[in-house]
DNA sequence: TGTCCGATTGGT
DNA sequence: CCAATCGGACAG
């Protein structure tokens, strides 16, 4: 499938990461490359507001080399390598030198389903969880730092055959129970009932 | 320079 | 439940 998309405005990314992230849902996120296009609706995403936020790299606004980008103008991509062996996919939000960034954690493939199965060697989920968004569409360290309002990495207005109502939920982020009390904070957000959200339980 | 560990994933 | 796998953050 072809699509016309329109690529979000850079002032669409200045507010607070948290009325950020549920703003991009249902947004897709597009990745043009010379192998293809890939795009997908993002389903899932988390908020990491860097001075108030021990889950978040930038925590108490600290800088580093790696968590630079996250203080960058809205609308800049922050990616990061974790594990030895993932990349993790962010949307800068805010004022620039404000550090808020948006994980995003899943997406619905609308464009390139091929090109992300060959990506993913055809595992599965495809695009469920960031390490795997990011691998399905071609996202890497070379996108660090990149700016979406003028890329070939964007994030666009969804096109009007695929509009669709939806509810958003909420629930504590995934993976942060070292952060203290931050591993409460209900700022994950997901499409209600979207098969692709992904589904980690914390006991607690 | 040395140690510790992770905003994850995939296989047991 | 646990191993994989290694760059970054930080202490010394």
């Amino acid at each position: 499938m072809k699509y016309a998309f329109s690529r979000v405005p850079r002032n669409f990314y200045r507010r607070h990461g948290v009325l950020l992230a549920p703003q991009l849902l249902s947004l897709v996120l597009v990745h043009q490359t010379p192998e293809g296009t890939t795009a997908g609706l993002i389903v899932e995403d988390e908020a990491y507001i860097g001075p108030e936020d021990r889950a978040c790299h930038a925590f108490g606004g600290k800088i580093t080399p790696r968590n630079r980008a996250m203080y960058g103008p809205p609308g800049t991509a922050y990616v990061y390598f974790t594990y030895g062996m993932h990349y993790c996919f962010n949307i800068v939000a805010a004022e620039e030198g404000v550090p808020h960034a948006v994980l995003i954690r899943a997406l619905e493939p609308i464009e390139g389903i091929e090109l992300m199965n060959l990506r993913r060697n055809n595992r599965l989920p495809l695009t469920t969880g960031p390490a795997r968004v990011c691998q399905a569409m071609g996202i890497d360290l070379s996108h660090n730092g990149a700016d979406l309002v003028g890329g070939d990495l964007y994030v666009a207005f969804p096109p009007p055959e695929l509009a669709r109502p939806f509810k958003v939920s909420t629930s504590p982020r995934i993976g942060v129970d070292y952060a203290g009390d931050a591993r409460n904070y209900p700022w994950r957000f997901f499409i209600e009932g979207n098969p692709y959200v992904s589904r980690r339980p914390r006991s607690d």
